[in-house]
DNA sequence: TCTTTTGCGATGCAGTTGCATTGCGAAAGA
DNA sequence: TCTTTCGCAATGCAACTGCATCGCAAAAGA
């Protein structure tokens, strides 16, 4: 055998620079040449690691969920052992909020997928059941009484990240408002930590 | 003076076009040409009413906005006077959800705007002070000691809508959060418990 | 050394894009 | 009736799109 090749890093390579393009110029900006120059190699190559556009896009898309699943796990695991419950589910939150530049990146292009797939449906696959386990999850971190709220909860950090994103909020009104709310879900606060 | 049009309803015959195509096909299939095929017009005509492309799409946004303010006088106006703030509050939130197929539409197009200026921040004038006005206005219909949730009801609304147009939520699970919520805000209806 | 297989660059092509230009018919004022 | 001016269609163009094809170089096995 001739010339080998880590074919999976190549493929990431070429994804990032699509992401950094998308999170740029948008998604309508994403061309084969595009995205190989952001990435310093031939529109062949690009090409030869993604035999359609559409198979690109849905590499990238797998990207973006490994990172933000990556970007949580990384968080809870900066806490100790047992955290407390209301504190593990802050850290996870603010972890997927776009509240750093890079994070902010990562959000416009996530966005950015979120329109695209608001028009294709079988290319939204894996994210549904995702959320699902993550209601579930976060259920689990909920007072007993209040863990119908979890649904709630999510939804309540996705429109933040989109006003965050937007510009409506600034970074001290969202989390104001992620702790308001927690507030009134773990009982009225003293010895909450972070407020 | 030769023939007289009403330049105005041109414009907004175009912009509708614009949307059904954006609605079904998203904002990178809207093209010159296609939405031209769409309203039944020639693409002269398109461009004879938008000097440019980005001009018809800063209309298209405009309308988009007009509707959904729409949207909200029409429900809250449908409701008769002095109406209790809890009820008022619901009905203008339930109003901006996306929960006909007609507002489902109107979302995907609302969704993949938001997309767009996510990445021209020069195109989202008007969006800024209307949440800010907004979110003083929910918080009037607040209890008096819980004022400072306002903005955090309004990011759950966008959230839900989010995980509504993502197939996430079903429309019963996003009410059931919306209520859940609103019960938290202004204190358990009946039998139900409030922290 | 020769052959085979793989990685990748180069080129070409049909289709689409936004936009500028041109021309023409029709309607209103003279 | 003539003329001007507006509404709009038609055409053209350079730039770009995704994708197919071809070809070549390098490396591993024979």
């Amino acid at each position: 055998m001739p010339k080998r090749v880590d074919r999976h890093e190549r493929r990431r390579l070429i994804a990032d620079a699509l992401m950094r393009v998308a999170a740029r110029q948008g998604l309508e900006a994403v061309s084969l040449r595009h995205v190989a120059t952001e990435a310093g190699v031939s529109p062949g190559l690009v090409q030869h690691y993604f035999r359609t556009k559409d198979e690109m896009m849905a590499f990238a898309m797998d990207v973006v969920r490994d990172r933000s699943q990556a970007r949580i796990t990384g968080a809870v695991s900066r806490l100790g052992e047992d955290p407390p419950p209301r504190h593990l589910l802050r850290t996870m939150l603010t972890a997927l909020l776009p509240l750093t530049e890079e994070s902010r990146a990562d959000g416009r292009v996530a966005l950015a997928f979120l329109a695209y797939t608001a028009v294709r449906p079988e290319a939204a696959a894996g994210t549904r059941e995702g959320t699902g386990q993550l209601v579930d999850f976060v259920a689990g971190l909920l007072p007993a009484s209040r863990r119908d709220a979890a649904a709630g909860v999510l939804a309540l950090m996705e429109g933040l990240g989109l006003y965050l994103l937007g510009g409506q909020y600034t970074v001290e009104q969202a989390l104001a408002a992620l702790d308001t709310h927690l507030d009134s879900l773990y009982g009225p606060a003293d010895g909450a930590p972070a407020r």
